[in-house]
DNA sequence: GTCGAATGCCTTGACTGTCTAGGTACCACG
DNA sequence: CGTGGTACCTAGACAGTCAAGGCATTCGAC
């Protein structure tokens, strides 16, 4: 029964980026595989995850069309760009920089 | 010149009740503390820093006191409480699981 | 002597991102 | 027929951070 976190303060953008790195997934797919992924440590509200992809697609880093699901329903597909790559990339530093300092001042070397 | 962390996301409360563990400080002090441990990866505005001072304080996690700073200026000298020592260790566990998680899921194998 | 930089504290206002808590619709299964 | 899973969406509140100011003191450089 993992806890999970309670916030995921930022990092939803570069977790959604990364996940749509293995290949198109529409919304609820990308929740349920960052979960599993995780082992339940991560929880995607579906509140989080909706406005972020809206605000993704707005800025060009992600593209969606409407298909269907492994299980045959309507659902929305999302796609990187090439934006979305390059900010990917930038992303996954500023996390390592930054977790990397947080790191090293509060766990115990 | 590193660039700097832009945001720190929800870690501020976590950092300072490190920074505190070493003894008193006040918070001109602590913000110093902190970008100079972090070789200026993490930049601590003022405009975060003070706010959250207080809303420790409220918590009861830290107390405050009047008295001098090391070159002898009125300066507001910050302790951390026994709750406060709890609530460092919650968050650094807290923060160990969440880093973790994202970094399996952001950083190469 | 005065001017700038550093020390030290503080506030206001806006913004962004997340969360809570709802809602819709469809389908499968018992 | 009701329940639970899939799949999408929205409204509203809230918290934390940031930018950009302000004030007072001290100290060294010019």
């Amino acid at each position: 029964m993992a806890v999970a976190a309670k916030d995921l303060h930022g990092t939803l953008d570069a977790l959604i980026l990364k996940t749509l790195s293995w290949g198109p997934r529409h919304g609820y797919a990308i929740a349920r595989w960052l979960e599993d992924t995780s082992a339940d440590e991560l929880v995607i509200e579906e509140g989080s995850l909706y406005p972020a992809l809206y605000r993704m697609e707005r800025r060009g880093w992600i593209e969606a069309e409407w298909g269907e699901s492994e299980l045959g329903r309507k659902a929305k597909l999302y796609r990187l760009t090439t934006v979305g790559r390059r900010q990917l990339r930038a992303e996954t530093e500023e996390w390592a920089r930054f977790a990397g300092a947080v790191s090293r001042i509060l766990l115990p070397a």
